[in-house]
DNA sequence: TCCCTATGGGATAAATTTCTCCCATATTGT
DNA sequence: ACAATATGGGAGAAATTTATCCCATAGGGA
């Protein structure tokens, strides 16, 4: 439970960015929708592909997917448990738009390192 | 100043996506950058288009897209003053993927709609 | 003289997100 | 008996983001 239900500050939803924005906005949705999409469906695989998120907030985000749709979840009853999540058709129709993000930071690799790690708001490059 | 220098917990730049996110990941910013695109250059137009947000955190975010290169800003010299923003060629790279996030959102906007004023993950549709 | 203008940013509080630790499950292997 | 397995989620702390309030600028108009 507790999706994004009872925020105090409610979200507006004018333009299709906005509602993208309440879907997709949250630190690994794209890239767990990406390795989805790419066949790792178990959580366990998809936390080694995101290592530096916590195992709580895959899941968090996961339900967040499932809430809106863009995924499923399947449970075998085995133990220990298997899990692994799919993209619906809805969440298929994202990945085109995925793979321009990603394409668009491979294209610009270098020049975002550069950037992301010398930062410098008032030197000219 | 005050980027995101000073992080306790630094990032990890693999893929592609992991550095657009670096850039673009903030809750206003892909709309930022599409309303410069569209011809509203200035903090107050842009706060307009923008009311969800206070003028803080535009501001904020505003500079974020000037340490990346992603924006120019142009003061000129008048009482009150005026500000502009533009998108530099780097950042206008992004624009044909921003609107294919966009499209996807109005492609969708029933859809997400639904899903985002009625979250059900236990019930079927 | 005082207020309005448009903008930027400091300080601090509030909201939100993420991290870490811990417990629970039921079966197989030591 | 007990550890290991893969997963989910509760609780509270830590980190980060956002909101609010307030001050500063310099010229024109009331």
């Amino acid at each position: 439970m507790k999706s994004k239900a009872h925020r105090k500050i409610p979200p507006n939803l004018q333009c299709g960015l906005d509602l993208v924005g309440e879907v997709l906005y949250g630190k690994w949705k794209i890239r767990l929708l990406w390795f989805i999409n790419q066949g790792h469906k178990r959580p366990s695989e998809l936390h080694k592909k995101i290592p530096d998120a916590s195992r709580r907030v895959l899941t968090m985000q996961l339900n967040e997917l499932l809430d809106h749709e863009l995924i499923t979840k399947t449970v075998f009853p085995e133990v220990p448990p298997r899990v692994e999540y799919e993209l619906t058709p809805f969440g298929q129709t994202l990945i085109p738009v995925i793979r321009a993000i990603g394409e668009w930071g491979d294209e610009h690799e270098a020049r975002l390192r550069g950037l992301i790690e010398h930062p410098n708001r008032y030197e000219d490059v």
